[in-house]
DNA sequence: ATGAAAGCGCTAACAA
DNA sequence: TTGTTAGCGCTTTCAT
């Protein structure tokens, strides 16, 4: 509690200075002076005359509004709150990767435009998800996840504050809430469209397959989907399991390189196949092209260089905070789920196969 | 305002349920609901029968707390605002630099373990300065900033929250408010003892001179005085001023490169040294040595890899929070300047002298 | 162990 | 144009 700390010596006798005693000293009812001191370009409907006298005595007393006591009648805040994964884990912005940061980026740069400030995952009030999840404080939230387990569902379907969705497509509940993903399909097929001019024909998937991330999944699925629409066969043998521990993708460098070109699905899986390739003696881009998913800063920092798909993250921030600004004020934009293109960004790794 | 938007169906008749309400349904006074609900490991002094009533309740009601009315109430948020630069900028986290990344993993990572959550660099309210400094939305706020400019200053001094500087001393501010810095003497003394032990002694000293920022300035005189207690004379030559446009830095390529090693004010410098070096055909490390300061992934991105000094910036978020947190609950800490020791990352762009 | 009353600071509705 | 009243939802005295 600050307003007894010993620093507070400077000013008058600052601190708490409400309308009341500033419509005292002017003379006036605590009415006007709200109207004078707050009301913003509304019709003030005060004499100029009372209104500058307002002023004065504010000026004089060293007034400052509470602006907790105005929040908590207008029932807002101009917050949203970043929830990360788990919901309640922290972010980390320092990690080799940026994905985190730029989707920040975005999400605080649309905020401010909006007049909302960003909470990073906050620590929500109340013991229960149900409480959890209605914390007043927060206007509405962004929850961005990669992994969406049973109790991210839970809390997730207890919300009972506006929430937009980063990376799940807003069907995965009931079109409730607002998403904003990239388009995993289009984005696996500008990769295959590229190693097809380099002739590739010969190409698979690796993803960490036991426990794979919501979009991992998407992006296998087109990868077998496209392939297959390009008479291109795909079997589990072209599907690469790498597993947490990389026993999988040892496995498949120990038993031989049976593909000219290997797509990841993220820049982690990307750069560790990379990594392996460099271990067992295959040659990337020689022997192997590697493309990876999210084009990160990882991507410059493997050598070879990762080309990757590249999703707009910024721009997915800045629209997930747009749409939860709707979403606050009571409307569900339609279509729920905005889905953004995207680029392919060469660097390294990739080159047209021997043949 | 979503307490009547059409997404509010659910759930029983939820919202708007308060303590009156379960009280009148539990058949107690609103005091008790408060007490059985709220009362945190406080002695409840309710027989444990109606304590149970009242939890049945305010669990058929679907009743959820107002936060808001407990935080005007107890007039405190838990949470804590981050100011960047000019304290109103908006920060970035995906610039090429992990700078302001490092240092929010800290100060998130501090906010947590106090149960703080962490709001960037708040949209504060209020028109005039001093409005906004007193924004009761954060009960604290940790200002970030490299360069002190008059409009920081006079904001600064008119702040009446408890508030953390990161990177200016306290005694800029006559010590009103705690501070944590690193250790910029003992940096740049490191660096130049390694240099000295590569054989280096025609150093030079390079930096944007004419608006530099609070640190860049420190480092320089540290570097000056050290230079000189080693009996290595400094003149004005020694100190290259490279200028925004970097027509400082040009113009001493361009006149020969009369040092065998140059230290950067911070990594930025330094990789643009390497950048001109390269330009003008001066190999480095092999003529010309240089150091960075910050050792942000910069370093890593630059060929050859920039060496250089490293402050631990997580470590110091993580310490402003916890200044913080004192001076919120009203003590001033002492000495009310944190400084922390700098370490020494050696990467390619340093090697021993040509004799 | 429980309840009644009062108030945090602000503002909207209504009245004058 | 200005003032009076009332109340947002919660909690803390102080009685009982």
């Amino acid at each position: 509690m600050y307003q007894d700390s010993p620093r507070r010596e400077g000013e008058k006798s600052s601190g708490n200075v409400t309308v009341r005693d500033v419509a005292e000293r002017a003379g006036v009812s605590p009415t006007v002076v709200s109207r004078v001191l707050h009301n913003k370009a509304n019709a003030i409907r005060v004499s100029e005359a009372t209104a500058e006298r307002v002023r004065r005595a504010a000026e004089e007393l060293g007034y400052r509004r509470n602006v907790l006591a105005t929040l908590f009648r207008e029932r807002q805040t101009m917050m949203i709150g970043v929830l990360h994964g788990m919901g309640f884990g922290k972010p980390l912005f320092s990690g080799t990767s940026q994905y985190f940061s730029c989707l920040m980026d975005g999400i605080v740069d649309g905020a401010f435009s909006h007049g909302y400030s960003v909470t990073l995952c906050p620590q929500l009030y109340g013991s229960t998800p149900e409480d959890a999840m209605a914390d007043g404080r927060f206007d509405g939230l962004v929850w961005y996840s990669t992994h969406l387990t049973g109790g991210n569902r839970e809390l997730l379907e207890k919300c009972s504050v506006p929430l937009v969705l980063i990376h799940t497509p807003a069907s995965e509940f009931g079109n409730k809430f607002p998403a904003v993903i990239c388009d995993n399909h289009q984005g696996i097929g500008i990769a295959l469209d590229k190693l097809a001019e380099l002739g590739h024909t010969r190409i698979a998937f690796a993803l960490e397959n036991e426990y794979p991330s919501v979009e991992g999944v998407f992006r296998r699925d087109a990868f077998i989907e496209i392939m297959e629409q390009r008479g291109l066969s795909v079997d589990d043998s072209d599907i690469i399991d790498i597993r947490a521990d990389l026993t999988g993708l040892h496995m498949y460098f120990a038993s031989g390189v049976r593909h000219t070109a290997i797509i990841g699905a993220n820049d982690d899986v990307g750069s560790k196949v990379i990594a392996l390739a460099h271990q067992y003696g295959v040659n990337v881009p020689g022997q192997l092209s590697v493309v990876g998913f999210d084009s990160t800063s990882y991507c410059d920092q493997v050598q070879p260089g990762l080309s990757s798909i590249h999703q707009p993250l910024v721009v997915m921030g800045r629209s997930a905070v747009s749409l939860l600004v709707r979403s606050i004020s009571g409307e569900m934009p339609d279509p729920p789920t905005l889905v953004f293109p995207c680029g392919l960004d060469i660097r390294g790794s990739t080159t047209s196969a021997r043949t």
